[in-house]
RNA sequence: CUCCUUAUCGCUUAACUGGAUAAAGCAGUCCCCUCCUAAGGGAUAGCUCAAGGUUCGAGUCCUUGUGGGGAGACCA
């Protein structure tokens, strides 16, 4: 919709120009400050520039009124312009707020080591990324969601070592010694017993075995990753591991090297990148003096991987505390060969838990951390998906549990399907068909169901803002006023019953339907019905 | 010490990326079951960290300072 009048303006105007929403609506559909811009040039205070500008445009199919107010050109939209928008979305419902962007993006987020179930902090980048990925899909974007197994490394060795503590202490009641850092919680129970059952009590005393347990023990800590990350409706296309990445490495280092014979150099018997050239703070070493790669090896590989695959734009999301290893991966891609700046990388804050206004209480059993199945369970994966969606990804968050389990208007998801729900309720209790309703001509609506309208068909500009800028936030805030809107017409006007049902009822269908397609982009299943829970 | 990031009502967050009177929810005070679910609707009070600068116009951009968070690994 903006779009078009966008264009529409661009072709009378000549040239590029703001458009945007008024604060006030009684102002008018959209604004535009143009003549600010305009007055320096000609010479001419912005008031007159934009009365002039509001003369010249006459008769419009599109608009009902062109005003200047203050140096501001205020349009208003017609009945026409605004009916054709609603019958066509209603009648094309999956085409509603979709476009046609035909660019390759390979997304890569949550890439959680498989030591452990999901803790928190993976949830909020696993539930900005997975609706990243929803807004790109409806976009029209052909984007992969992927997830990288970091497989390899110290960490591996780790989680065998400390499935072999647990099961000794916790199966066979041996005292055990536990070294300063190991992996702790319920997890461990179900991995040391099927370790037991697949591989004998032998293998948890035999250091030499670790690694084999270990490597059976990821797989297994995938699956329940895997499971965490499906009970949150969060999807992944592909996924990858580190440890299938190094055969390739000569290849790679072979490949920096093509590109600057300097990038890759050998010092003190380890292998260096020579990242500092390339904005980096120093150089890194890639591999070590006994031989064994570092992690960002495995990434350099990954990356070139990534590239090789030959999408068009690549966007990883990390946790804030790895901002510090841009620089080195955009350098290695540059040796590479590549265009660095194809990658995006997208830093989410670290998330700090509230439960009645003191810091949430972490479980000893599962060790001090807390986990993303434990929330889900606490306040369901809807309430989860709204709170992280709701929040811009580079602030660090604070939230409280218990505002999320109250079932009124504090709480945002129930606030947002009721108003979805009552529109439901409405279309039960209406005598009209639904063809009755869908012909109807939406004219002479009367203010606030025009406003209620337009509010409705502002979903597709939204989503398309929310995922250029990557502030997926601005859809639970569209959402959140859309629904709010929706309730004060509910308690105004009564439609049922009256001369104006059809229309209203369509109005409310475009609201309906607005309110399904953003949900459904937030990984939110919309209800027709809400079912008051005793507590 | 260096670099990055952040700062908005009492609390959690918005503000169309430089635009009109800074907006919601919670918490507070007060009202409304009138007919489509009160899981709702209203009323009221309250905010841009500090000091400069840029310009028609600044919460938004620049400088300095202050307070949070993060990074400164041959850990991932």
């Amino acid at each position: 919709m903006k779009e078009r009048v966008s264009a529409l303006l661009r072709e009378k105007l000549g040239r590029e120009l703001v458009l945007e929403k008024p604060r006030d609506r009684s102002f008018g559909h959209f604004a535009t400050p143009i003549a600010f811009s305009l007055a320096k040039e000609l010479r001419k205070s912005p008031m007159i520039i934009a009365d002039e500008l509001a003369a010249s445009f006459g008769e419009s199919e599109e608009f009902s009124s062109v005003e200047a107010v203050k140096g501001y050109l205020n349009f208003r939209l017609s009945e026409n312009f605004l009916s054709e928008y609603a019958s066509w979305a209603l009648e094309n419902p999956s085409e509603y707020a979709k476009q046609e962007k035909n660019q390759k993006i390979l997304l890569e987020f949550v890439s959680a080591n498989p030591t452990g179930p999901l803790h928190i902090g993976h949830a909020r980048g696993a539930i900005y990324g997975d609706t990243l990925y929803r807004l790109a899909k409806h976009l029209g974007y052909e984007i992969d969601a992927e997830y990288y197994i970091n497989d390899a490394g110290n960490q591996i060795d780790l989680l065998g070592l400390s499935i072999q503590l647990h099961a000794r202490e916790n199966l066979l009641d041996e005292t055990v010694e536990y070294p300063e850092s190991y992996y702790r919680g319920e997890y461990l129970d179900g991995l040391s017993r099927d370790a037991m059952e697949k591989f004998g009590v032998e293998i948890f005393h035999d250091e030499s075995r670790q690694r084999e347990l270990a490597m059976w023990a990821k797989d297994e800590v995938m699956k329940i990753i895997v499971k965490d990350l499906a009970d949150t409706n969060v999807h992944f296309d592909t996924f990858v591991y580190e440890s299938t990445l190094y055969d390739d490495w000569d290849r790679v280092m072979q490949k920096m090297a093509t590109t600057d014979a300097g990038a890759i150099y050998e010092k003190d018997g380890k292998t260096w990148i020579a990242s500092e050239a390339k904005d980096d703070e120093k150089d890194r070493v890639v591999v070590r003096e006994d031989g064994r790669p570092t992690y960002l090896a495995g990434d350099i590989v990954y990356h070139n991987q990534k590239f090789e695959r030959g999408y068009e734009h690549y966007i990883n999301i990390w946790g804030a505390d790895h901002h510090g290893y841009i620089p080195r991966v955009k350098a290695a891609i540059e040796y590479l060969g590549y265009d660095s700046s194809k990658l995006e990388v997208l830093l989410s804050q670290m998330v700090s838990l509230l439960k009645d206004g003191e810091p949430y209480k972490m479980s000893k059993r599962a060790g001090n951390v807390i986990l993303m199945s434990d929330i889900v369970e606490e306040i369901g994966a809807d309430a989860l998906r709204y709170i992280f969606a709701s929040k811009k990804s580079d602030t660090a968050l604070e939230f409280d549990l218990s505002e999320f389990k109250k079932q009124d208007s504090s709480n945002p998801i129930f606030y947002i399907q009721y108003a979805h729900a009552r529109i439901q309720t409405l279309l039960s209790k209406s005598t009209l068909s639904s063809e009755e309703i869908m012909c109807a001509d939406l004219k002479n609506l009367g203010d606030n169901a025009d406003t209620l309208l337009f509010d409705a068909m502002l979903l597709p500009e939204v989503v398309e803002d929310a995922f250029n800028s990557r502030q997926v936030q601005k859809l639970p805030d569209y959402l959140k006023a859309l629904a709010a809107s929706l309730h004060k017409f509910y308690y105004d006007v009564r439609m049922i019953g009256t001369p104006d049902e059809a229309k209203l009822l369509k109005v409310m269908l475009v609201v309906a339907l607005s309110l399904k397609t953003g949900l459904s982009l937030m990984g939110i299943v919309a209800k027709d019905k809400m079912v008051k829970e005793e507590i």
